[in-house]
DNA sequence: GATCGAACTTTCCAGAGTGGCAAGTATGTG
DNA sequence: CACATACTTGCCACTCTGGAAAGTTCGATC
């Protein structure tokens, strides 16, 4: 490889912790719509991540509705930094 | 999805045509060794590329020996740009 | 406090993607 | 023509990803 970390480039692994990156934390629903995928794909995405230690989750009620909120850790920021790096030196070749 | 083109969105793919992009033409091995893979392994992600109209491949002699020249095609190119600008899309989030 | 419903979670399944190994093929060289 | 080189292809195993649907949990409501 070239520092791609396996666990966040998948397009929606990618799309879901960048989604992340510029929040402390955010409603499952939510990103479900931004993510644009069930409930199911995204609910096995955060868990092996979870597994991962690249996020973690937390439930909560909000209006009167029970939420999950999930959010990087410092480890996941710090893969994502550092996979982020070795694609911009992947794609920087590129013109 | 977000523009991402599931033909050169693997790692190898995205590495072969980064790879290419830097040139008109590259011999087959010289990328099977930049890119460390086997044989079989960038023969059928060239000839996926190829057949997707990404890439071509040319036969031809060369200090004495066999070798195949491979290259973008314009398609190619512009495949990987449009693919290189929705991944910036997504990953300049970060930061 | 029993019931309901919303919000995930898990299971089951199907299909695609990726890679390794080994056998196959083609062709320049001697 | 025999041989070696340089891929190519077939076979296989395994992982990944996603969808559908059933299951679970727990706050809200009556």
């Amino acid at each position: 490889m070239a520092g791609l970390d396996p666990l966040i480039h998948a397009p929606t692994r990618l799309q879901l912790v960048t989604t992340l990156s510029a929040v402390s934390e955010a409603e499952f629903a939510t990103v479900r719509a931004a993510l644009d995928v069930s409930d199911s794909v995204l609910s096995k995405h955060v868990s092996a991540l979870v597994e991962a230690g690249y996020l973690h989750s937390r439930k909560g009620v909000h209006a009167g509705r029970r939420t999950t909120w999930i959010g990087l850790t410092p480890a996941g920021r710090k893969a994502l930094h550092e996979h982020v790096a070795a694609l911009r030196r992947v794609i920087d070749a590129v013109e």
